[in-house]
DNA sequence: CGCGAGCTTGACGTTGTTCAACTAGAGTGG
DNA sequence: CCACTCTAGTTGAACAACGTCAAGCTCGCG
C-alpha cells in the first residue's frame, strides 16, 4: 500500500489559464498572425498523425482532443487536451521533425497551426515567451510521469478510479457528466481492454461508488474512489 | 504485430555531445561558477529524493545514474542518465519546486548542483541557452514516450529484449558488457518482477540469443532480439 | 569456514486478456 | 413502418501472462 507520489492529474495537463502569446510584442504578434492558420476539425477527425512530417506547431483554441500513441489494435492515450493548450510542442524539436504521436478531436475543435520556423524565431527573439514554453513543457512532463506511474504501478481498479476522478475533476469539472468518450477510449486511457473497463464499471456500480447509465456517469462515493485510486 | 513507432531508445536520453553551458557569456559563466557546487556521490547513494524540496538543478558531470519513481516495493526506472546530462530539469518549474522522482548513482558520480534562482536567471538572460534547454526537455519527452510505449504495449519478452539492446547500444556501446546493474534494477527498468526477468534471460540463453554468465552479457543474435523488441 | 545478499528455480495463484455470443440502439432502404 | 445491418456495449468461460512464494543456490567477504 503506497500513496501515489505525484499530485498532477494523470490524464490531462492542467490548464493554468495563461495565454503565453500575450508576452509577444506587437511586431512579433503580427509575424505570428501572418504565418498562422485556423482550422476547424470535426469530431473524430485526425489532427496530427504519428510518423508524419511535423510542419507546424498545433494549438487547440477550443474543443477537446486526445493525444495518443498508435499500436496494433489498441492505442495508448497519453493525455487529453482541453482548450488553450498546445497539441504538439515536444514533437517538434528533437532533430527529426516528426510527430511522435497522433492527435484526434473528441468534439468539434478549433485549432491554430503555426509555422515551426516562425515559432522557433519567436523563441529566439522573446525570452519571456521562451520561458513560458519551458513551463508548459515541464507541466507536460509532470503529467506524463504521473501517467506512467498510474499505468505501470496501479492495477486495474486503481487505474479506472483514477481516470474517473481525473475526468470529473479536470475535464468535465462536475461529479455527474455525460461521457462523450467511448469505452474503447477508456480502455486506451487506462491501458486495459475495454471488457475489463466495463467489468470494473459494473463492480463500482454494484458497490455504489458510481452510477453508470450508458454514457452518463455520476460519482457517488468520491472518497472511496480516491482511496482506490491511491492505494490500488 | 506492429512495429514500434518510436525510434528513440527507451531507457536513456541520447547524449548528443553538446555542452549547453558553452553558450553562456563570460559574465554569465562567472555567475554560474560562483553559485554552483560540485559533489561526488558514491555508488548506490541517493542524489535527489522524490518528494523533497528541489532547491537545485542537478547536472551529471561523470558517472551513471538512474532516475526512478518510488513505489511500495518496486520502483520504476524512468531513464538511465549518462555523463553530461541533467538529472533534474523538469522537476523544477512546475509551480511547486519538488523533485517528482528520485535519482541514485549506479557508479561513483560527479555532480554539479546549480542554484535554481541562478538557473532561472540564466534562462531569462540568454536565449541561446534557453533554447538549448528546450531541446533537452524535448529529447526527454521523446524518450519517456518511447518508454511508455515499451512498458505498456510490449509484453515481457519484448521489454527485456528492448532493455538489453538499449543498454548495449546507448550505455555500454558494445555487444558484450558487464552489467553493473542488479537483476532488481532490470526488473524496475522493464516493469516486471525480477524473477520474470531472470526466466526470460534463461529462455533467451537457451535460444542462443544472448549469453549470460552472472553479470556478463553477450549479445549473440542481434537481429532476432531487435525483432522481439519490435514485435513483442 | 560461515554468513548474508543477491540470484535462480519451480509450483501455484491472480489478474487481466481473448474469444465468442448476445444485446441495444442508430441509421438505411424497401 | 418494418426488417436489415452496423457499431458500440455487455457478458461469461476459457486461457495466458506474470507475479508471488518458498526453497535452494552461489559467491563474495569477514
Amino acid at each position: 500500500m503506497y500513496k501515489t507520489p505525484i499530485s498532477t492529474p494523470s490524464c490531462i495537463v492542467p490548464a493554468k489559464i495563461f495565454d503565453c502569446f500575450t508576452s509577444l510584442t506587437k511586431e512579433e504578434a503580427e509575424l505570428l498572425e501572418k504565418s498562422k492558420k485556423e482550422v476547424l476539425f470535426k469530431k473524430g477527425e485526425t489532427i496530427t498523425k504519428q510518423g508524419a512530417f511535423a510542419s507546424h506547431i498545433v494549438y487547440l483554441n477550443s474543443g477537446l482532443a486526445k493525444v495518443y500513441l498508435e499500436g496494433n489494435q489498441n492505442d495508448l492515450i497519453l493525455k487529453i487536451v482541453a482548450e488553450n493548450n498546445f497539441l504538439s510542442l515536444s514533437s517538434v524539436f528533437d532533430g527529426n521533425d516528426t510527430f511522435i504521436y497522433s492527435v484526434s478531436a473528441y468534439v468539434d475543435s478549433k485549432v491554430t497551426l503555426i509555422s515551426i520556423d516562425v515559432f522557433k524565431q519567436l523563441l529566439r527573439k522573446n525570452i519571456e515567451f521562451s520561458n513560458q514554453i519551458i513551463n508548459r513543457l515541464n507541466a507536460n512532463t509532470a503529467q506524463i510521469y504521473g501517467r506512467v506511474y498510474c499505468i505501470t504501478r496501479k492495477q486495474s481498479h486503481g487505474r479506472v478510479a483514477d481516470i474517473i476522478l481525473c475526468l470529473s475533476e479536470n475535464v468535465f469539472k462536475t461529479r455527474e457528466f455525460k461521457l462523450n468518450i467511448s469505452r474503447n477510449d477508456l480502455a486506451d486511457l487506462t491501458g486495459l481492454s475495454s471488457e475489463s473497463v466495463i467489468k470494473i464499471f459494473k463492480e463500482f456500480k454494484s458497490e455504489k461508488l458510481i452510477n453508470v447509465e450508458g454514457k452518463n456517469i455520476k460519482i457517488l462515493d468520491y472518497d472511496k474512489l480516491e482511496q482506490i485510486s491511491h492505494y490500488g
